[in-house]
DNA sequence: GCAAATTAATTAAACGTTTGTTTAACTTTA
DNA sequence: TAAAGTTAAACAAACGTTTAATTAATTTGC
């Protein structure tokens, strides 16, 4: 059994549409072996059950994410601030680009019994090591306020672009815009996210 | 058929636990009369199906929540951003003391087919007038700055706290704190991101 | 006030569907 | 000629819902 086959990847990409849209639970079998175009045998024959698919498809998809911000430390800047600028970005265009895996994640993961519920944590405490260790060498250099409540911040970057996300067509509505005409994942609609929430962020974590 | 047996109340607020825990989808009908010490077949008696009872708590639920802004507005205060202020604290204390039901509504209202979306959006639009409202108040007389983006100010404030409640214990890790010890529904947590979101709002929105 | 009549509340059991999963046979690929 | 991939059919279990019978509470007529 290989791990590449049109079938497999098909399942994968299914499972993940299905997911965000519906929930991992309103999801049945049939639905999804219908929409990945494959025999509902299929499913069972390379992930063994619903929830160990449902398991792969967060794992594997989330893999990238890890090292990113961890490269990000190393990498030198000019600014601490130009840094913390590109977190912002990374974050804004991972959620963007990767928004049903994004919508999948951080709805599921609010459920008691969730199987993913450990595999996001990891990430996610990850993401928060690394992000406070650059407010601490924006600190350490004078660039950036010592009473920072640093968790918080992170919450905000990705509370609001998830917030963002997860109704798109609100969102739309909501941002003025007809949700019938526009998507929301665009780049124009990306960028004024990340200009908003660089501005916010700027402001309260700079000294002057 | 009365609207205030004890056998109906005890039907909403286990389902409210219930559904804020495993999901709307994953709880059952079985659990649900169980935790509510009631008959599988009164579910259907009081509430017509599974759905209806879904609609109902969160509608009944949601009521309180439509007039609080509106009150806000015509209130006069010495500055605006007193008022700003009092909207933070309002949807902190709010989604805090309400927090089962919040995490169903983020939860769910990302559902392509969730019956709750209506009602759900209904809400958050009528807010997002108000908010509208008091910035637009605060630029006239010349306290807040005319380039803010009011959307995604609001999204800010509903996403940063959204986002802490939905997975109450991996915020506590987050925060330094142990999830076995601690809470996170503590009035300690809840002016900490009062706190935080009042220093960060402040530097965006007002004029210097 | 008090039976009788009516409505409301509650129950155990059964309903037909749908669920995720497995089986065993078959086809394709290596 | 094995191994991998794919299929239709069947599996038991769980699902939301309904039924019909029974008990509890309330209203009515006198």
């Amino acid at each position: 059994m290989s791990n590449n086959t049109e079938a497999r990847q098909k399942i994968l990409s299914s499972a993940e549409l299905l997911f965000a849209a519906e929930g991992y639970e309103a999801t049945s079998m049939r639905q999804l072996a219908k929409a990945a175009e494959v025999n509902i045998a299929m499913v069972s024959y390379y992930f063994g059950s619903k929830e160990e698919l449902y398991r792969t498809l967060v794992r594997e998809r989330m893999l990238p994410f890890r090292s990113h911000l961890q490269d990000l430390i190393a990498t030198e800047t000019e600014t601490v601030w130009l840094k913390m600028e590109q977190v912002i970005e990374g974050y804004a265009k991972r959620i963007f680009n990767n928004n049903c895996l994004h919508q999948i994640i951080y709805r599921e993961m609010s459920l008691q019994n969730s199987p993913i519920r450990a595999i996001v944590a990891e990430t996610v405490l990850s993401n928060r090591d690394s992000i406070a260790l650059i407010v601490q060498q924006g600190q350490a250099v004078g660039e950036f306020r010592t009473d920072i409540d640093t968790h918080l911040l992170m919450t905000t970057i990705t509370g609001t672009i998830v917030q963002m996300i997860k109704a798109p067509q609100l969102s739309l509505v909501l941002m003025g815009k007809n949700p019938e005409n526009d998507s929301l994942f665009t780049d124009e609609n990306q960028d004024r996210v990340v200009n908003y929430l660089k501005e916010l962020i700027k402001n309260y974590i700079l000294i002057r």
